[in-house]
DNA sequence: TTCGCCCTCCCCCAAAACAGCGAGGGTGAA
DNA sequence: TTCACCCTCGCTGTTTTGGGGGAGGGCGAA
């Protein structure tokens, strides 16, 4: 594999790229250069929408999208709890779902070595870069060991390129909530009744519902689980 | 300001770093190392909690408690909205809160310049990994221009540690939501009431208060906003 | 097979939230 | 000064949720 690579030329050269067709070109162009079988970015959302873009054979991908994959792949329920990147060696394996998907992925290609690493961004927005190969185990680790810094900034930069190119949730600049209907609705988001709301902050229990009211109002809110939805997504409130 | 950074040698250092104050030794380290006033590492929890640690002063510290400027920061307000680093000149500072806090942060000896790298782990973490220094703007541009990348593995790496000091905040966090729990929070999160959800998912409201119920004692929740917000910011619905 | 979990449906009643109508005083900007 | 917005408090209802019981079938793992 890839004796020496210049990752600074492909950052540079993946951030000026503006169209998908220019990612595809740049993710088959890193798979040369590190001189490995496959490289994939899988976008999942967590309403079950998926996008992804790699160097995996079109048969496998809608064989994937066919068996809903998503749902057993090791490899996204593994790193969905992790942060840490992970060498495929590692995931839980033993279910037999999990055996079924690995024969399949292995008759369509994918490699027998893996190393995964899992981004996440803005709203609960979940993206894998995987690497994977076709060689022993001794070669992989020596691989991984290698590149996984590499990979994890590739992995990042990748995952920018799809929040660019994301349609993202309207950056509505939406009226500010008041200091004191942060406080209202970021007490209820902790779970408070309005009873104990009013307690905590010491006002009457009518005065706060003038706050949630003039919350929702200014959120578009059509009730308070709403309104507190609407403030967390758009970063009003931190809970 | 620095010239040349062995960041191979710094993220091993760190890595086989075991303690809390090996911790804190290593990020007074590498601030030195990139001749910058401050480097803070920033986890801010879903329940409002933070742990953080880094080179600011004990008296800017305690005073970012004391005020609670966790929900007035622009850093983070800014950065919690974002997969970027961002620079903080790029942040909104028309609000009064803002620039209450810009001017207190100033007394307090935290940099005019500052450049901010927004991390997620599993179940809703949220962490800042910040540098800031005194210095003119081209200065700094340069400087975050040029380190960028080391910045991100660095941030990468810190919270690497934070998770492996904090295995998992609760054993129960991180039991996922059944799909069809998943549609009702979803859908509650959207403003729709319980009547208006059994009817969009065609089953009865009687069974819709279970998948509630039994989402809310998944995560927790005292009741369905809490469920909701607790669900919103651990990633398991995106609205 | 048993056990656990998921999906579906039913009852009743108390507690909480929502919706409409009010009121007044404070502050900061145009 | 006016105007807009923020903070505070009140009343009377109706609607919606929450909590306590239940029941049964299906599916996958141990």
């Amino acid at each position: 594999m890839a004796n020496r690579i210049n990752l600074d030329r492909i950052l540079k050269i993946l951030e000026a790229t503006s169209t998908l067709e220019g990612i595809q070109d740049v993710i088959e162009k890193v798979r040369d250069l590190f001189e490995i079988d496959h490289i994939v970015y899988h976008w999942v959302d967590s309403a079950g929408d998926q996008y992804g873009c790699g160097t995996y054979s079109d048969d496998w991908v809608q064989r994937y999208l066919d068996q809903e994959y998503l749902r057993t792949d090791p490899v996204i329920i593994g790193c969905y709890q992790r942060f840490h990147p992970v060498d495929w060696k590692r995931l839980d394996w033993s279910s037999k779902s999990a055996r079924i998907f690995l024969a399949d992925a292995q008759a369509h290609g994918v490699g027998n070595q893996g190393y995964s690493i899992p981004i996440r961004g803005p709203n609960g927005q979940f993206a894998l870069f995987s690497v994977s190969h076709n060689c022993d185990d001794a070669t992989w680790e020596k691989f991984t060991e290698k590149y996984s810094r590499d990979l994890i900034l590739l992995a990042h930069y990748f995952n920018r390129k799809a929040l660019d190119f994301e349609p993202n949730r309207a950056p509505e600049q939406s009226r500010t909530l008041s200091p004191r209907e942060v406080d209202v609705m970021t007490l209820l988001a902790m779970g408070y009744s309005r009873a104990q709301v009013a307690e905590t902050l010491a006002i009457s229990e009518h005065t706060l519902r003038v706050y949630i009211e003039s919350a929702r109002f200014k959120l578009g809110a059509l009730n308070t689980t709403h309104a507190i939805a609407r403030a967390m997504s758009r970063g009003l409130i931190v809970v």
